[in-house]
DNA sequence: CGCGGTGTTGAGACCTGTCAAGACGTGTGG
DNA sequence: CCACACGTCTTGACAGGTCTCAACACCGCG
């Protein structure tokens, strides 16, 4: 159920027997949500948060001006509002893009839990500094690369991510934002995106067809992206 | 001496008084540095986090084009690098832009801190995710938000969070960024930030002299940028 | 078979970047 | 006290990346 949380904990340090069974005595229930839902509304008080299990979820803010921007993308084994435990309320929504399966986690457990393994807090709180090194890494790709390394970053990231969780396979995993979606986490617009991605296509970096994304070639897609993955902490070292 | 970190912190909830003492033993040494030095190098491992006293830091990406990319800009009473206690490196480096006094905080003093403290164990990482929301907002900022709308955002963040620690005064606080360093914040070259700041100046939005900010209008100033604090978590909840 | 969402294309506008030069101003050394 | 130097701010002309708007193509699904 929740091997894909397990499988990303461990890949940063040992995780043991005792705690393994309490991060499974985590999940208080497990609910199944469609594409394009709001699973949390910015600024509504929380009291539990969300583990992903299956599909993916996105942080989203809406502007004023009617445009909406992504944040961060969540995947398999994915907390997506670990942060909401301390803040009680989200600055932004998480919605689904997919069908999604959830674990909802009560913030009482995680008390409980923290109490009991304190190897484990750390490891939590590790984890939603992670996410801030995912922000500030988006930050710079959006401030400062042209368009296609910005989308070729992405891809990066996100092929690191999956890997972790054994999502890919020959380079390739299924991606299953819209061109539209994807602009709104590159703060591009569809059209551009859209153009962007017939160059990285005819370039023979990757393909996207049918929501398979492959990497066709990732020294140079790397490279394009100026992409270092070391702010994703993914070498195992014990916390 | 770190007055300003505890009005912060009081500013969320209560802390009391052998919490206050509990955080003032965090404090091993304090050393001073002048402007424009890397306090943190990325990467270098770490087993100190800093806590500054007086000046400006901020963290900065330096890209391969040369470029350099500000992720977040810390005050007076700010953690600079508390996410470094869980993370043990940073992908970025922290420099200061002033003269600065930074107390020195040994990682296992804060061990011993948030084993003694649950409560204060709470605020810290509630603080670190409080930079994750920081980071987030300025993604929004960058991706969507025309030139003069994020200046205007930066102004009214800096506004809010340097009111909490007492360094606003009618509307006017010292900002000591040459244009050239806002520029590396908001994503957009020193010429350009230069003329949109003389464009805020002849709308008679801000006035900016002599290393001083003074918000002129700041019901216009906060709908140009679109600005909603509660990002910054600044009202009083107890934690 | 038709419909709605998604992807694609073109033309033109606009915001921001680039390059280069000059003005200002503040601190330093003679 | 002046002259100079260096960083910072300012300005202009032009280039270029991305956006806007609008239309059309495609495709999976009911």
């Amino acid at each position: 159920m929740i091997e894909a949380h397990l499988a990303k904990m461990r890949c940063r340090g040992p995780v043991s027997e005792a705690e393994e069974e309490a991060i499974r005595g985590l999940v208080a229930d497990v609910r199944s949500f469609g594409p394009d839902e709001i699973v949390i509304r910015a600024g509504e008080p929380l009291s539990n948060s969300m583990l992903l299990i299956d599909g993916w979820l996105g942080r989203v803010r809406d502007l004023e001006s009617g445009q909406r921007q992504i944040t961060e993308l969540h995947v398999a084994g994915d907390f997506a509002d670990l942060h909401g435990y301390t803040l009680k309320r989200l600055d932004h929504h998480v919605v689904t893009f997919t069908h999604s399966k959830i674990a909802i986690v009560p913030h009482d457990r995680i008390d409980r839990l923290i109490q009991d393994f304190p190897h484990l807090m750390r490891l939590y709180w590790f984890s939603t500094n992670l996410d801030a090194a995912i922000h500030r890494e988006w930050v710079v790709s959006i401030a400062r690369r042209p368009a296609d390394s910005r989308l070729a970053h992405m891809f990066c990231e996100l092929h690191a991510r999956l890997a972790v969780i054994g999502r890919v396979r020959d380079d390739s995993f299924t991606f299953p934002l819209t061109q539209e979606e994807l602009a709104e986490c590159a703060g591009l617009t569809s059209v551009h995106v859209n153009r962007t991605l017939q160059d990285l296509r005819a370039r023979e970096l990757i393909r996207l067809q049918h929501r398979t994304l492959s990497i066709l070639d990732y020294p140079a897609l790397r490279q394009l992206a100026d992409f270092d993955p070391s702010y994703l902490h993914l070498e195992k070292k014990p916390i």
